[in-house]
This record gives C-alpha cells, structure tokens and sequence, in this order.
RNA sequence: GACUCGGUAGCUCAGCCGGUAGAGCAACGGCCUUUUAAGCCGUGGGUCCUGGGUUCAAAUCCCAGCCGGGUCACCA
C-alpha cells in the first residue's frame, strides 16, 4: 500500500468528520431526478413555468465560496450545470452545520451530490439552479485533476498524459467530455451499422471465439488449451469461415460484430484485440457489395456526425456515395507506369527491386504485387476509394475474376491511404477452395509468414454441401471510428486499450 | 524489435551550463450573499521513475533498467 497523499488524508478525515454529523457518506438508497443538466440548460427560458422543480445528480466539480452563499458546479452525464447554494436556504433552521461544514469544509471536488431546486439565471446570464435541498450520494477518495475552461472555450490545466489517461480511463472520462463524446459516437456507429443491417433483413449472429482452428485471416492467434478437452484452443483471428458455414445453413445474409485477437505488434493503429464487421450475403457479388458498402458508410457517417463529411488530421472526407472504383493493375500502372497484368514472378521481382521496394525469395508474385501496391499507391487514396481486382494468390478465400483467370474479384475500400473494408466475391468451389489452402500451406512453408498455417477441412467439408454464390465485406471497425472522430490513435477510440501491467 | 522524445507536488509544467527543489491550479486556515479560469491574505505539501557510476556536491552529467509517446520495421 502505497502512502497517501496530503489531500487523500484530508478527504479521508472528511469522510470520518462527515459520519459523526450522523450523514452516511455512502447512501444505499435511489436519488429520485427528474432532469439533467443539458436538458435544462438548453429548455429553460427565463419566467417560464417549467423547471420550478428539478432534482438532479452527479459530481461536485468546483466549489467558488462566497461566505454565506456559493456557486457549484455539477456535472452529470450530459453536461455541467452552475448550482447556487444560499446557507439560509439550505440551512432554514438554527443548524447551519449542512452550509458551514458539510458543503464548505467536507465536500470535495468529485464527491457525487444530488440537488433539488428551482431553475434561474443569474445576473450574468448563467443558468443556474438556486438549491433547496443537497444530499451527498456518494464520497470521492482520491482527488481528481481540476480542470478549468475559461469564457472563450479555452482549457486550462488539461489532463493529458497519455499514460495515465488511458490506464485510469476513468478519470479521463469524469474530466475530458470530448473523450466521452468519443465513446458516444462509436456506439452510434455500430448502432447505425446495426439498423442498416437489419432493415436489409439480415440476421445478427454469434460464432465462436475459442476456436480449435484459427482460421479466415493470416495472423498470429493467441494459443490457449482447454482442460477437459486436453486440446490447444486458439483465440479467433477472424469470423469469416463460420459466417461463411452459417449461408451453407441457408440464411440469406448474416452478420457479426466480432471481436478478433491478434499476436502481433502494438502502434497506433494495432491493438492485440480489436473489432470487426463481417457481413456475408448470399446470391450477390462483390459489384453489388460496392454500392451496398458506400451507402452503408454514408449512412454511417450521417448517424454519427449529422453529415457525410468528416475531418481526418489534415485530411476532409467525404462519404457520400458513390466511391471511385480503381483497379489494382490500374493503380499501379498510375503510379509506376509499370503493367503487372501477364508479368511472370521474375519479372515482377526485378520491378519491384528498381523501384526500391525491399523483396525476397519467399515472396510470390500476389506478395510482390501486394507490396508495390503499398509501397507506391495506397497512400495517396485520400477520399474513399474502392481498390479492386487483387492478384489471385493473396485472396486465398476469394472467387476467380469471371473474365481474368490471374485475378479476383476483390475490392479494399481505402480512406487516408488506409485500408477500411474488404470484400469478396466469396470462393465457393469446395475444390478450388482446397488448392488454394494448399498453396497457403506451401507459401508457409516457403517462409510467408503472412500464409495460413491450418486447414480447415470442416469448412472444406461444408463447401461441398454447396454454398450459393455469395458476397461477403469485412470493416475495421476501430479504424472507421477513428475516422469518423478524427484520432490517429486506436487508443482513442478503444475504452481500455492494451498497456503493460503497472510495476 | 530499432531509433527518438519524455517521466519533478493530486494535475499541467519550469528548473537540466552540477551548489538548500519552483510556479499555476488543487489542498489547508481566514474574509466575502449573484460568482464563473471568482477574488484577497496566509500556510503546508516531493522516493525529482528505479538502480549503479563520476564528483567535495547530482533532479541536472554518464551507464543500465522500467513505463509511456512518436517514427520506422512488422501487420490479409
């Protein structure tokens, strides 16, 4: 136990001091409200009838103590609101110790109170609540960072290390209500991505998260075992091959908000755990898919920000549909001036190796496609753009292109030169699908470490009872709320990202 | 993993050319019945991230480590 602090022993004295008043500091009982602090700061008109009585709670935020008066300021989850605090009104009787002692001497910033009282503005303007009656609800122990912002919005005294911010994310959100704003907005994504689902008709759905392969992605999946089974069990790397078995099941379209673990590098746009949609549609194609993902994202964009514009660093966005459609042979050919389609791996190899990309004998020619694309294109994608028809071999679960044996149909969807959604054409050859496993296992075995270690041969097995040509999409959906919040960190938009332990 | 910047009071930071550890806010005592980054007077508060080294003397210089940020590498 470390040793407290100058201010934590006062606050424990006056939690002592608080109980021999005879008050509990921690109350079991519910505190009845009828409003809130932005509702009635944004409602009350001055002389209107309404707001005679409110009773509201949250956090003691600020204490400006004027002798036998005091203004507060309380903070609930909406807002903050000023309180006016009159010790004779308060204290009607002999007994002024609830003024005197308990609000003056024994309430700390951060305590939570619940107020009633009657809706004012005072001379200069504020709306304000002229207190009648105040209950301490619960006391705060440990002394919050007081934060102050002055009349021209600017923030004094800001708490913003990082590493405290994010290890007591708690007391980032009780001071930083941008960083709440942040949290509210990324429920209204998912919300939004949610309604648009579900009034196509498709059905939410829940996979497994302990698999026994880790399949549907190249990654390096989080090993755990299972006693009673005695088998190594793995933390999903992705949801795709069990959305996929559940359209052999029948359903027209199904999908999953699913959390994935990877065992790979932590930066600003990796966490070990993160979220991704996946969606898979039955009877449709990736064409279809495009047009479905960009009005998908403009009408998440307006659910989130009331528009289909959003800010990205120094970058404006707009998602409003339609998105350009580029291919990757084109791509490539606009920014190198070098043609890929027909080149044999040896001639990719020597373009890439003068174009100063670093290359290797484990790559084959989807990889050195692949990396010339990242190299020389992806970032100049700013505004939504769907890059498609990628190389056969990187697309292991990926139909054939219906007129280019060499190429899928596969489109990434790139904002700010990032990649935010993929789709596919989804392979449902159950033969093709076994080669092309097969080719990751060799590709493995060469030294890619990007390759698929493992085959599934239940989902092989399912294929075989045939699936219907079916369209399938993933999104990042820690990326697209960082773009849709402007933050270049996936901290930002994660409650609790990944830190080392303390000490 | 490499490079780089940082870690000093509850919070935000200064001090870093070595010589008794500072400011603002917060806290504590006092004054104040419409203030709002409230104000005025007074007071207390430190493992200067940890461990070594150099030195008469280290927050400061050197080495190692821990934690964090950034850049790069890695990342379907």
């Amino acid at each position: 136990m470390t040793k407290l602090s100058e201010q934590e022993l006062v606050r424990r004295e006056n939690l002592e001091k608080i109980k021999e008043l005879g008050i509990n500091p921690f109350p079991a009982d519910l505190y009845e409200v009828n409003s809130n602090a932005t509702e009635i700061k944004s409602k009350f008109e001055e002389g209107s009838e309404d707001f005679k009585d409110v009773s509201i709670a949250g956090r003691l935020m600020m204490k400006r103590i004027m002798g036998k008066a005091s203004f507060a300021e309380l903070q609930d989850s909406t807002g903050k609101i000023q309180l006016y605090i009159n010790r004779d009104e308060i204290c009607p009787g002999e007994n002024k110790d609830m003024y005197n002692k308990v609000f003056k001497k024994l309430l700390d910033i951060g305590d939570f109170i619940g107020v009633r009282g009657y809706v004012f503005k005072t001379k200069t303007g504020e709306t304000s609540i002229h207190v009648s009656e105040l209950k301490l609800l619960s006391k705060s122990l440990k002394p919050l960072p007081v934060v102050k912002v002055d009349a021209e919005g600017n923030v004094h005294d800001a708490f913003t290390d990082p590493e405290l911010r994010y290890r007591q994310r708690y007391v980032d959100l009780v001071v930083n209500p941008h960083v709440r704003e942040i949290f509210v907005k990324r429920a209204k994504l998912f919300q939004a991505m949610r309604e648009f689902f579900n009034n196509a008709g498709y059905l939410e759905v829940e996979t497994p998260v302990l698999q026994p392969i880790p399949g549907g992605a190249a990654a390096k999946p989080f090993v755990t075992h299972h006693n009673t089974l005695d088998i190594p069990m793995y933390l999903r790397i992705a949801n795709e091959l069990y959305l996929k078995r559940l359209i052999v099941g029948g359903y027209d379209g199904v999908y999953e908000f699913s959390r994935n673990f990877r065992n790979e590098g932590m930066d600003r746009t990796h966490n070990p755990e993160f979220t991704a949609m996946e969606i898979y549609v039955a009877y449709k194609d990736y064409n279809w898919m495009m047009e479905f993902t960009e009005k998908l994202l403009e009408h998440c964009a307006i659910a989130v920000n009331g528009t289909t514009e959003a800010t990205f660093g120094e970058h404006k966005i707009d998602f409003k549909a339609p998105y350009k459609r580029v291919t990757m042979r084109q791509a490539i050919l606009d920014h190198t001036g070098f043609d890929i389609k027909g080149k044999t791996e040896g001639e990719l190899y020597e373009a890439a190796k003068n174009m100063g990309i670093e290359v290797d004998d484990s790559m084959g020619k989807g990889k050195l496609i692949d990396e010339i694309f990242g190299e020389k294109c992806e970032s100049s994608y700013i505004q939504p753009t769907f890059i498609i028809d990628y190389p056969k071999e990187m697309s292991p679960l990926c139909k054939m292109h219906r007129e280019d044996s060499e190429l899928t149909e596969r489109f990434e969807l790139m904002v700010c030169g990032k990649e935010v959604a993929n789709a596919y054409s989804e392979l449902n050859d159950p033969i093709d699908q076994k080669e092309r496993f097969e080719e990751q296992l060799k590709l493995s075995e060469r030294g890619d470490e990007e390759a698929a270690q493992f085959i599934d041969f239940d989902f092989l097995r399912a294929l075989e009872y045939g699936m219907p040509p079916t369209s399938g999409m993933g999104i990042g959906m820690d990326r697209l709320a960082m773009f849709l919040t402007n933050n270049e960190s996936i901290q930002e938009v994660l409650f609790f990202p990944q830190m080392k332990p303390e000490k």
